[in-house]
DNA sequence: ATTATTTATCGTAATATTGCAATATAACGA
DNA sequence: TCGTTATATTGCAATATTACGATAAATAAT
């Protein structure tokens, strides 16, 4: 046991489960923010961003490039990381779909 | 040590946070995918719907309810339980924030 | 009242996640 | 080459999650 059972379910419904999962953590929300924010790639100072430790801080990273939320190029002695548009385009699409879905719900009991 | 360190974050950070969380989990992401289908409250099956155990249903819906994310009436001896549109909104509008801001990057060095 | 049905809770085992100190690696400059 | 800087990896302790059998609670039907 406590594994999930991820042959039980499609590989859609798996891999948006992986990619909400690698978002939901509140460090890897503020890496994704400032990540926006700053509108350049030259990022090394991400750590400095974070309270929390550098190998913290790294492995949040590794999770979040694991993913594809993120990709990473070597910049000499610094690393410039970015978030990947299509990932976040495709949970963008997936949260969409379901809320519009919402929408056109006829029936209210709750 | 284990924990997540929330009080290094803001009060949206962890929020979005645990929304994501609650849905990241391929059964939970089953169970509201269940609930957007059907189009009515009247739901009683969706132990019979996912190949889990009840007792592990159990459990995820009470994550998810605990999440806000869907909402539960007592209906005689079944329960009925439903999405909550605002908190799925919620979430869209975040990450449609976060995806439009992206739209405007203009540096892609990756 | 008794029984069947449905959902929740408890207890527990297996596994995963979180965070960090210590250490390693890799690239640059003097 | 040697030291400096930036990032990654390893190892580990604390905690959280996942899944389920056993059992409880609540209601409906007989």
């Amino acid at each position: 046991m406590g594994s999930t059972k991820t042959d039980l379910f499609s590989t859609e419904q798996n891999e948006i489960a992986a990619l909400l999962k690698a978002i939901a953590h509140p460090a890897r929300i503020a890496i994704l923010e400032y990540l926006v924010k700053v509108d350049t790639c030259i990022c090394g100072d991400i750590v400095n961003e974070l309270t929390l430790a550098q190998p913290t801080v790294s492995q949040h990273l590794r999770e979040l490039k694991n993913a594809g939320l993120i990709k990473g190029n070597v910049e000499g002695t610094a690393i410039c990381y970015c978030v990947d548009q299509s990932k976040i385009a495709r949970i963008q699409a997936y949260v969409s779909d379901i809320s519009s879905k919402l929408d056109h719900k006829t029936d209210q009991c709750c």
